[in-house]
DNA sequence: AAACAATGTAAGCCTCGCCTAACTTCCTGT
DNA sequence: ACAGGAAGTTAGGCGAGGCTTACATTGTTT
């Protein structure tokens, strides 16, 4: 039982999937995480033996593999860091979906938890603040999607040419206004695109009523941002943090919202 | 010569030490790179064999080290992967300089093109664009500083109970409107803060004239971003995108500058 | 109980990245 | 011109990591 050990970016790797595994079906099963990592079997053995002598898993040879507590704590961390990266990435740097993930499987090693923990005010900031953000990033999700794919963006750059900032009112794209449920603030409104969530989870979240399309109204934060509380159709849910992650939905008239006195 | 094996961390940091060192007194020296990297010269002898190997550098046992035109490419690429990542850490999340370097160093080594691309063509946006983002950042910056420290900001959050975002005017804390001087749009004026450069660059620098406190104006950027032209105290300067890299500068009236018709 | 799937063990392979110890080469002062 | 020290090289080794194959064990199903 090192104490303290730090993990090597694999050993986070494996701890992340399991925690995934665990999540959808109570237990992780060799042969799935071997799968999902992409190695042979006898290498998860190994990778488990580590884990356990960390003591992050329960581990018995022939049974299945659950977290400990201690082990719960670091997964979630790895958990977190790969979400908060790939939500930047998604919601403010416009990157695509697989690409984002990927990039945050990697970048989530070796990423400071100051840096993190100023990623996440990043985003928290800008989905409490609508008047200043919304039409900010909006512009600059315009500008990458485009300056990119054509190497210069002719409107753009005529609108950079003069003094004053491109206006960024041609709504011809789809608007940047994107983002994950348990980032929302209180009062805001959006609708959902897409539930992230797998298996059983995601079976869960149907039978609340939560599905692509539904309106949705964020209530309340608890103060650690777990649990949340959500109207959706008229009635009232209770979802915890993880949960609400894993929803991605669109902000609706973001401006109106803001506007009030 | 393995052509188009794709390095380790650990031989990007080797090749971004002797870029520096080469910048800077025109070859690399085994004990200098030892010294920076904090290993023992026949370390430093391996990593060179490899970078050798591999086409990187000149490098002939008891002469001194020098760049290919391709490890110069690729050298010129880990350290702008690591300066971006510098700049935006410093600049959008107020991370401090320290640590924002050693960060920046860790994850230049994992981060992907695409994201690399998204992360410049932000910088970009913010610089380029004062009247929608000059205050977003700022009152961004703002809440980095005053949360971490005090855990929560009873000002901002006060601010942000309203439906309205926080105005962020209280102007006690220095505003958010450093940058890197590359960065500057042209017709943007500035206040050189910090000169970040080593050295022979340093001394060169110095003696046009760049020195902090100097006050600066972007005249024009060639197309690559490099050189660029200032004007400094009347007369015109053109630098090289590199120096002008390691030159931090402070905005100045940017919203003047954005207010004219 | 036999067959079959899942899992575990042992052994080995390879890459890294660093070290020590002993050496060669280079440079510089006398 | 050459001694002596600084700088650099070489060889050898170590330990961690991470993966594989081949074979052994266990558990489950019929
Ligand atoms: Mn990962
Ligand atoms: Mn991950
Ligand atoms: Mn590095
Ligand atoms: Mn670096």
């Amino acid at each position: 039982m090192s104490d303290t050990a730090d993990l090597s970016s694999s050993l986070e790797d494996y701890l992340e999937v399991i925690f995934h595994l665990v999540a959808e079906k109570q237990v992780a099963r060799v042969k799935d995480i071997a799968k999902l990592i992409n190695v042979k079997n006898s290498s998860v053995t190994g990778a488990l033996r580590s884990l356990a002598e960390k003591g992050l898993i329960h581990y018995a040879p022939y049974d299945v593999v659950t977290l400990t507590p201690k082990g719960k704590d670091t997964a979630a961390d790895v958990v977190h860091r790969h979400s908060v990266l790939r939500d930047f990435f998604t919601h403010v740097l416009a990157v695509d979906a697989e690409e984002a993930d990927k990039a945050a499987c990697r970048m989530e090693h070796c990423i400071s938890p100051v840096i993190l923990e100023r990623f996440v005010q990043f985003s928290s900031y800008i989905n409490h603040c609508p008047r200043n953000s919304a039409q900010w990033v909006q512009g600059l999700g315009f500008r990458c999607r485009h300056e990119l794919s054509a190497g210069s963006c002719e409107k753009c750059l005529a609108a950079l040419g003069t003094e004053a900032c491109p206006p960024f009112s041609h709504s011809e794209d789809t608007p940047m206004t994107t983002t994950s449920l348990h980032l929302l603030a209180p009062g805001q409104k959006a609708k959902i695109t897409k539930i992230r969530a797998q298996g059983e989870m995601n079976k869960r979240l149907l039978e609340m009523g939560i599905l692509p399309g539904s309106l949705i109204e964020m209530e309340r934060v608890a103060p650690l941002g777990d649990p949340i509380q959500i109207k959706i159709k008229g009635y009232h849910l209770t979802l915890r943090k993880e949960e609400a992650g894993g929803i991605e939905v669109e902000l609706v008239a973001p401006q109106a919202a803001a506007s009030k006195p």
